[in-house]
DNA sequence: ATAGAATTTTGAAAATTTTTTGCACTTTTT
DNA sequence: AAAAAGTGCAAAAAATTTTCAAAATTCTAT
């Protein structure tokens, strides 16, 4: 009896060939290989049999049975069936160079998004996601605080929880936050956002929050970073640790949508005062517009 | 000939289906069953063993294995392979309700950026991502304006666009905005971001720049918004229009990936300044931080 | 029409191929 | 050095294909 294959849910992007990239640091020697040949290789694998590929690939049956079991598939064939269902056989995510054009960049930052988004939902955890939207959404004042690129995120999720109706206000200078945490008490929340969960002003910021009473959220990308102990949740999002190097990027995407979900669910939590005040910001966000034939 | 194949008027848009009609009249009757059944169950097929299929369709494995053969396989599991390739990739963004676990909600809020940036990645034009990486990498002093989350991809922007080497800074401040842009000049360059393409007091910046002679930029998700009437370049990003209403969020996303490769171009563009200072920028960074097994 | 030969189609079971599992061995990690 | 993880061989299991005799169909000659 064959196994139901695995559920595709949502998009059409080659969910075998990303789970191959996702898996690739926990592969041993003999399925590294295997999974090289698999990203060179795709299209030819349809057409090969387990043993086929086992001696072109110098390794064992044995071993692709295990490297579809970590790819989430109960058995090469099925790993085969998904390879085929994927109609688009790109590989995914080669790095970028110079020499690429502007297109061939922007191809390759969205596969990046695509692991960076399914690196965080492995690692972010559901529960400290769900006390972190239930803390924000009985919250009295929120402050977000984050520096450099996370500051983005902080204003970001501010703008957003503006709209789902909460007292959100972000701070990207330093000498704002330590202010505005100092104000904090008991019933209203601190988030910190530091990639690194190292930043000292962020970290010294929660800390601070902490002291007057208000629950402590940090979203980060280091599991046991020192921010993490001045947070009553910890959000863990992807790491950038291995990626390009100057241009820190996609970790950034991955923790808006984590803010983008904590933000839905608040709103939701809100939903009475959305009808009332939400739409209502839409509709008076567009008189800030100018007549579609003007100018 | 009473029996007819097809009770689905519908359409054979699959290779391997298309075949079993051409080819029903010369089967015989329990090629037919299975016909009948491949016709009507194709989803389900990939999932079932020749000896399951054969007992579904009260046939025998023989038969199957020749019907592949009739429709031009080379047995059972080539027109399993055929079928899946075939298959038709149905792409569902659930909706976010708010019974959904958080988690659930950034389950979907991914999918949902997976297929924002799949849209983008059609809508954008590799040309104009081309030329607008060519005025950044040239230009004299860079400014960028937007307005509430349109803000923080121009923030996001000017951010990197530092990193890259470049003379960036961004204002959210619409009178901040307008000094700035009015001091640009030849040989710089304005970059507008405006999700709708007609918040007005974007649109004047990007006149005022022009006016000054610096070149525009925009970046939106409305194909003939009154910004592009003041844009040298457009960069066409996905649109809200259709999404969940309220927390306007993914179309975000894809602005930020647009971003992020222009970015890249332009750091590659000043590869050698990056080398001297853009690593040393992070190293410098790192000073900020505090030691990992203190407090 | 109709018996019966010829042809085609069919399915049970055998043969084969492919995949999976069990286990001893090797490598890596702690 | 012990524990854990990974690997490949070979046996076992599963799935597919082939074989072949029986059944159904078609054809032909009464």
């Amino acid at each position: 009896m064959m196994k139901k294959y695995a559920e595709k849910e949502g998009v059409a992007l080659n969910r075998a060939l990303l789970q191959v990239q996702l898996c690739y640091e926990s592969m041993g020697r003999a399925e590294r290989l295997a999974a090289d040949y698999l990203l060179s290789h795709t299209e030819d694998i349809l057409a090969l049999t387990i043993t086929e590929l086992a001696s072109l690939c110098g390794t064992s049956e044995a071993t692709l049975v295990r490297l579809s079991r970590r790819l989430g598939y109960s058995g090469y064939q099925e790993l085969k069936l998904a390879l085929a269902q994927d109609a688009e056989h790109r590989t995914v995510t080669p790095n970028i160079e110079d020499s690429d054009s502007c297109y061939a960049i922007f191809e390759k930052v969205c596969n990046d998004a695509y692991l960076s988004l399914e690196r965080t939902k492995r690692m972010i955890s559901g529960e400290e996601l769900e006390r972190a939207a239930a803390l924000l959404a009985s919250a009295g004042r929120i402050v977000l605080v984050g520096l450099g690129s996370s500051a983005a995120v902080a204003e970001e999720a501010a703008n957003k929880l503006l709209r789902a109706g909460c007292d959100a206000a972000s701070y990207s200078d330093t000498h704002m936050q330590t202010i505005a945490v100092s104000y904090l008490k008991e019933g209203d929340v601190a988030v910190g956002v530091s990639q690194s969960g190292a930043s000292k002003d962020i970290v010294e910021s929660l800390k601070l929050a902490r002291s007057r009473g208000a629950s402590t959220i940090c979203i980060t990308g280091r599991e046991r970073a020192p921010i993490t102990r001045h947070s009553d949740v910890t959000l863990l999002t992807d790491t950038e640790e291995l990626r390009h190097t100057v241009l820190a990027l996609n970790s950034h995407i991955a923790r808006l949508a984590v803010v983008d979900a904590l933000c839905f669910r608040v709103a939701y939590a809100h939903e009475a005062l959305i009808m009332a005040s939400g739409v209502a910001n839409e509709s008076s966000l567009k008189t800030k517009r100018v007549e579609e034939e003007s100018t």
